[in-house]
DNA sequence: ATGCCTGCGGTTCGCAGA
């Protein structure tokens, strides 16, 4: 069973490569994030033509949130991130999904967000990000304590270590880099979860975004901000991890790059 | 020190992104 997870930057504007890449890498379970458009706007005929089920939460203009399943979901159990009633960012969809019949049964839940970029540091702005990452926290917990395979994928927006970014000092002042936010990121991954693609990649040079200035592409100048994280249930079945970095060769690319974990069937 | 790109809304510039 393969999970994957990617920031489109606009589900409308990029939609040939989304279909693209569905087809040539055929994920079970696909999360997109900034979808930038509303649930009516989404283009939802062309993924279920590819034979997917699609959940969307979205809104106009910026953030939204989608999951696609070839298998039909069982539940959207959430959306938007609960903890706070006055939030209206479309940054948090949860759902759960059959695994695949060759699994001999069970759920996985998925748990697909856009968390807050938090820029620049010092305004209401990284305090939004760092409020959302502590509901996070408290939202994750107590998914744990229902002990099922679970999958938190998304754009996190956070650089956990050094050694994800080509250039940590150029990031020194970004909120995406700060010790709060670093902080925040380690907490919620000692409640007992697993960062798969550090797992399988112990080495530097794994980045999932690159930016569309200054040439930080071709540079290489990227950083490693979109993540998978597991519960025990679900790492007890990691295969494999990856990143599917040609999709930012291609024309008109998002500034981020897919990420995907493969499953043992037990 | 600043902007470099890009998508979107709603009009041709501002906002948000990271």
């Amino acid at each position: 069973m393969k999970i994957a997870t990617w920031n489109i930057n606009g589900v409308r504007s990029r939609l040939d490569g989304a279909l693209a890449w569905l087809r040539e890498t055929g994920p079970d379970v696909a999360c997109f994030q900034e979808i930038k458009c509303t649930d009516e706007a989404f283009p939802a005929e062309a993924f279920e033509a590819l034979g997917y089920n699609v959940a969307v939460h979205g809104q106009k203009g910026f953030n939204g949130v989608a999951i696609l399943s070839k298998r039909p979901l069982d539940e959207v159990a959430v959306k938007g991130l609960p903890g706070d009633e006055a939030d209206t960012h479309s940054r948090y969809i949860e759902a759960v999904v059959p695994r695949p019949e060759s699994h001999n049964g069970g759920v996985v839940r998925i748990a697909n967000l856009y968390l807050p970029n938090g820029n620049p540091i010092g305004t209401d702005k990284f305090a939004y990000k760092l409020a959302w990452m502590r509901r996070l926290q408290e939202h994750v917990a107590g998914l744990l304590q229902l002990e099922e395979p679970l999958f938190i994928v998304g754009d996190f927006n956070v650089i956990p270590e050094p050694v994800d970014a080509k250039n940590p000092q150029a990031w020194a002042n970004d909120a995406l880099f700060q010790p709060e936010t670093r902080a925040a990121f380690r907490s919620l991954v000692n409640l007992g979860l697993t960062d798969a693609v550090r797992a399988c990649h112990p080495e530097p040079g794994v980045y999932t975004f690159w930016d569309y200035q200054a040439g930080a592409w071709q540079k290489d100048h990227g950083i490693r901000i979109d993540h998978v994280l597991m519960s025990p249930q679900a790492t007890d079945r990691l295969q494999g991890a990856g990143i599917d970095k040609f999709t930012r060769s291609w024309e008109k690319p998002s500034d981020h790059v897919p990420v995907w974990v493969e499953l043992a069937a037990a």
